[in-house]
DNA sequence: ACTGTACCTGGGCA
DNA sequence: ATGCCCAGGTACA
């Protein structure tokens, strides 16, 4: 480990207001899964350098170790690039917001949620990962295969925290940071077992499997698919081992550029027969039909960057984003909304697995009063009035009862 | 083509 | 305490 940061770090900042950006919600959101949060600040192994960022209402702060590694972009020219800011989110979701009532009603608790440009590969992985899993171990997995075969880029070390209660110091620690691993890394006959005992399960095999793939291919073929159609894309991502249809519409909307892939899991299924009047389906797993229909309604719905509008919708359906909010002491009051009438194609007219639903009336559906509070609470973030110095982070829900930061969970610890 | 089932692991819940 | 279900699915028969 050469580099330990204990530098007094220049902070640089970028205009960017928190409609078009919101890290808090985008770098947990289960788009990448090695964001680390320590205190305001999240902080990544990304191109080659440890990349830390804050943001106040105005702008994106951010510093990087090294600023500008030999070979790779500016640290400012990464930003752009990995957070696509040259891309309008405020546009898109008025778009998406007119054409879908939907859409308005909860979009306007979920602000600034935006695709990340990722790196191919690493996304390939991790969501080879996420398969029958949930964001707190993919993250684990992904953090010790990094650690196992990746680059060390450094070590920073964490502001020491401040016990709230007595003022004392807690503990300080030093975060070490690993590059993802490259193809060649993972090719070898003893990383099966390795992968099995770092908790991977049965995807240890098809991360090697697909590692060579990949290998053979070359990384240039994966990141070539950018240039490529979707339909193209999907069918080239499929043949990798334990990429399905779901897999492979993650890596091209998050990472091949194809901003109207519409990846259909659970939560999405969900939304599309809450909200949207797909019926019951019989089986746990979705037919080809169904998962197709799915993302053709949403791709009609909002056109063509439809799957960065289910990001907006698939985010404020995670139970981190609710959860959180349970514990905030908020008035339980339920309320109720209009469904709308939403009538599913057949093309094929024998039945996609999908059943109509009732659309001739339009039906009153009662809301959890959970959902209600998700709203009353977001808004209360972004409305707060704050300067714009970095001290006052007014607007950081850390501040409203949710114990993510690291004094808190520090405390907890010796609890 | 379509359907059912096994698959690693860990946390929540009855 | 033990078993079952679920978590951003996929491969295989």
């Amino acid at each position: 480990m050469s580099l330990s940061c204990t530098a007094k770090r220049e902070w640089r900042k970028l205009p960017v207001p928190l409609s078009e950006l919101h890290i808090n919600t985008v770098l947990r959101c289960g788009q990448s899964f090695r964001w680390r949060k320590n205190g305001n600040e999240w902080s990544c192994a990304l191109s080659a350098r440890i990349l830390t960022l804050q943001q106040t209402p105005t702008h994106l702060l951010y510093h990087a170790i090294p600023f500008s590694p030999p070979g790779h972009p500016t640290t400012e020219d990464l930003l752009r690039d990995y957070f696509q800011l040259n891309i309008s989110l405020s546009d898109l979701y008025k778009k998406w917001a007119a054409a879908d009532p939907h859409f308005q009603r909860i979009s306007s608790s979920f602000g600034g949620i935006r695709m990340l440009r990722q790196d191919p590969w690493e996304n390939l992985v991790s969501f080879i990962c996420s398969s029958n899993n949930n964001i707190s171990r993919i993250s684990g997995m992904v953090q010790g295969l990094c650690t196992e075969w990746g680059a060390p880029l450094g070590s920073v070390d964490i502001p020491s925290p401040v016990d709230p209660e007595d003022g004392m110091p807690l503990e300080e620690k030093t975060v070490a940071y690993y590059d993802f691993p490259p193809p060649e890394k993972l090719c070898g006959d003893e990383v099966e077992g390795r992968l099995r005992k770092l908790g991977f399960g049965y995807r240890a095999g098809y991360i090697v499997e697909t590692a060579r793939m990949v290998n053979d291919k070359g990384l240039d073929w994966l990141v070539g698919l950018r240039e490529r159609p979707y339909q193209e894309v999907k069918e080239e991502l499929v043949k990798l081992k334990g990429v399905g249809p779901k897999v492979a519409d993650c890596v091209a909307l998050m990472s091949l550029d194809k901003k109207g892939a519409v990846p259909v899991d659970t939560h999405v299924l969900q939304i599309a027969q809450r909200d949207y009047g797909f019926g019951k389906t019989k089986n746990k797993t979705l037919t080809t039909k169904t998962y197709d229909a799915i993302g053709e309604h949403f791709r009609n719905l909002w056109g063509e960057e439809a799957g960065w509008a289910h990001s907006v919708l698939f985010t404020a359906d995670l139970k981190s984003f609710s959860e959180q909010l349970v514990k905030t002491k908020t008035e339980t009051t339920s309320v109720s909304v209009k469904k709308e009438r939403v009538v599913v194609k057949n093309e094929t007219g024998t039945g996609t697995g999908v059943e109509k639903e009732t659309p001739g009336e339009v039906k009153e559906q009662t809301r959890t009063t959970k959902r209600v509070r998700v709203k009353v609470e977001v808004k209360k973030e972004v409305n707060e009035e704050v300067n714009d110095e970095v001290k006052e982070q007014m607007w950081d829900d850390d501040v409203n009862g949710v114990p993510s930061s690291l004094a808190e969970r520090v405390k907890r610890r010796r609890r």
